[in-house]
DNA sequence: CGGGTATAGTTTAAAGTTCAAGCATTAAGG
DNA sequence: CCTTAATGCTTGAACTTTAAACTATACCCG
């Protein structure tokens, strides 16, 4: 085990920084939709992404890879989501060992009435103290970061 | 409830990108430390922040604000970390109510062997794609973000 | 003082996540 | 074909986090 690189000042600072962006950040967004909506990130973006394909359908191990969750952890929240009503499964007719996840219509409702509020906290919270030009900043500096996160996993 | 501003193309992107990052991050970086020290990243930011004051101690409220923990979260963990051996609890001799935690020589032993695999994983992960000027760039413009969300906690 | 309230922390139970195992079904190789 | 391996998903147990209730000390103000 040998003495590895160190960070410089700077690269402390930001190690610092995005550390605490990704603790802080999700907790804030989170608070309101728990408080609104009686859910969690996690569930929010599963039925977010079911809406946004035209037959409200898609595969367990797609949205899990999308999601970025196993397999397992997707399982038990679409089981709660199931009874919630606002999604149900159906066995996939191409491939018997896949299941499909359908956004059902009360889901859809409740997708409906969630995403305002939603969408207001998260202009709130990360939008409203930028300028646009740091958003285009930050789409383009942020970009290496996000793409060597997305290949080692 | 009445219709939000909705996010533009460029912030809905940043907005992708922000939560793949909070997402993606944590779980790239803790799976080296958990592979390596077996614990994770909350668990070595205790050690780290204890490590990083000269008596190696703090009280519970300090470190739990810290680390952005409930207390409750904290506790638990801080169980854990002295059924490891690595912290240990002795009240606090000015508050009767409070409570110290103190990184034991096992534990600053265990953090000094965990550090460099954990800075080479960070650096790898995060530093290596990055330019110093995206470094400096990322430093300021994240700024803003970071100060809103501690803001709303 | 003394009573109310705020602070610091622990504990318990419920909720959520992860891990390991298991069960079908499909794909691949001889 | 038939066996073996890989894939897609579910389940139950172990573990972690959260929420709520509880204990104990400190502070404040009449």
């Amino acid at each position: 085990m040998s003495e590895p690189q160190w960070l410089s000042e700077e690269e402390r600072e930001l190690w610092m920084k995005l550390v605490r962006l990704s603790m802080l950040m999700p907790s804030a967004v989170e608070a309101q939709l728990k408080r609104e909506a009686g859910m969690n990130q996690f569930e929010y973006l599963v039925l977010a992404m079911l809406s946004e394909v035209p037959d409200m359908t898609r595969l367990m191990s797609d949205l899990a890879f999308q999601t970025n969750a196993s397999l397992s952890r997707l399982s038990h929240v679409v089981t709660r989501l199931e009874q919630q009503g606002w999604v149900r499964r159906s066995a996939c007719p191409t491939d018997g060992r896949a299941t499909n996840v359908i956004l059902t219509d009360v889901g859809y409702e409740k997708l409906k009435d969630t995403a305002p509020g939603h969408v207001t906290a998260v202009r709130n919270i990360i939008f409203d103290p930028l300028t646009p030009e740091l958003v285009s900043t930050l789409n383009r500096s942020l970009q290496p970061i996000l793409d060597s996160v997305e290949k080692n996993r």
